[in-house]
DNA sequence: TGTACATCAGTGAACGCGCGTTCACTGATGTAC
DNA sequence: TGTACATCAGTGAACGCGCGTTCACTGATGTAC
């Protein structure tokens, strides 16, 4: 199972390579046998394996290729993470512009970007799964990598927030408070999405609408969990001070 | 350096042990070494590995023992990683017990909840470090322990919500995602404390209070980020349909 | 208090295994003329 | 179109290492009489 099918489909011949890849180019190859490792680290990573216990010889082994080859592509494990996570940001960040561009308001913008989260997550299961497990990794750089980007997208969010006019007069502090309190959230409901079976992410279900009953659950949840401090904004004293008029409960 | 200390300083006699330590009882040595073993296990978290790259040799290394000692108390691995689940939880509810009991109104409750976090973290730093971790990990085992015994803390705190006037008519399903905002803003302010330099976090510093800036700042928007859901606990209308009449931003 | 035996924390040698990395290599693809 | 050479993706043997686990053991502590 860890031997390449390209390899047994062609054993009829001595050559096995030149039967069913003889017209590829070379760039063609190359870049075939990048993703090949790219997709060993991921499915592992997605099996259960913590990132930093993956081997580079077992990622080499699931792509099909040698041990030393690998070294073609990446001068490290750490350095092939690198490149997931930048592959899982381009992901993320074609979604949330998705999410952003509709114009919608308030109400159905929270509904229709629980629908995408929800949907990109199902569908990009092994790089969600992939930077939720290296977010809080022992692996430093990894880390650190994931976390400034979701720092980025942080900020990103409070800009975008701070056109709407009751958050205009905001301080920046208090934005990027605010778009803290709703990434916060958002990786907590990832997380969740995360947690249940794989069959639950399936787009067709026989539940009904589509969706498992515990994702609907979880999708409900997660729009309250938004739309509650949101419903706080025209109550809330943004200051120079940091303080805040209203009392709570 | 991974020589044990007591072996050293007994080198003049042919037997290190009876020399310093004749006066345990074996009860007390028992504990002294699993307690060696946890405290090694913690240390090397706490040092950048994860849970799951520790070694059975390199944690009884550590803990100045031979590898078979270690099967004395542990049968493998994930269970002292158990074990240490369990040391951390009990910590973990002490604290929270201790930020209940005041009875305080809202607004210095949350400040004062805030502060005994920070000193909890910064006091149990290798604990929280390894909660954290284990959290997001990939060994499944003690990850869902962690999230089991955070689900627990959620529901308590649900529990203790319902008794406070405005909550009083909340369904049950409002009151857990209510304190499910509020755990996971809580867990983002731990780990964004325990991404700190050390230094930061002890308790005198030169800067004027005994805290540093940036420790400082991290608890300035954790007051916010708590105070935001909760200001918006008079204008949620909790109904079995799950719907809300106010509009948000 | 003294003796004989049981318990048990900790030892140390040995095993087979998968690991990362090195090295010299093969042979198909690509290119210059 | 044909030839000679360069490039380069992938090979396979070899290395030393730390790992988890087994086993028979040692010797101090604990206990029964």
């Amino acid at each position: 199972m860890s031997v390449n099918r390209r390899t047994h489909r062609g054993s009829r011949s001595h050559n096995s390579r030149a039967e069913t890849q003889q017209r590829r180019t070379q760039a063609e190859r190359r870049e075939h046998t990048r993703q090949a490792l790219l997709g060993a680290a991921l499915a592992q990573v997605d099996a259960g394996e913590s990132f930093e216990a993956l081997s580079l010889r077992s990622v080499a082994r699931e792509a099909g290729v040698v041990p030393t080859a690998f070294y073609r592509y990446f001068a490290s494990m750490d350095e092939l993470g690198l490149a997931l996570v930048e592959e899982s940001f381009v992901t993320l960040r074609a979604m949330l512009r998705e999410a952003r561009e509709g114009g919608l308001p308030p109400e159905r913008l929270i509904r229709r970007s629980v629908a995408i989260l929800v949907e990109h997550v199902g569908g990009n299961r092994r790089h969600f799964t992939f930077v939720a497990r290296v977010r809080s990794s022992g692996n430093a750089v990894l880390r650190h990598a994931v976390r400034a980007e979701i720092r980025l997208l942080t900020s990103e969010l409070a800009t975008d927030l701070a056109r709407f006019p009751l958050l205009r007069e905001w301080t920046t502090e208090d934005l990027q408070m605010l778009a803290g309190v709703l990434v916060n959230t958002m990786i907590a409901i990832v997380e969740s999405i995360l947690e249940l079976p794989p069959n639950d992410l399936g787009a067709a279900d026989r539940n009904g609408a589509g969706v498992s009953r515990a994702l609907a659950d979880i999708s409900r949840i997660a729009e309250k969990q938004l739309r509650l401090p949101l419903l706080a904004v025209p109550y809330w004293r943004s200051t120079r001070s940091g303080t805040v008029s209203a009392s709570d409960d």
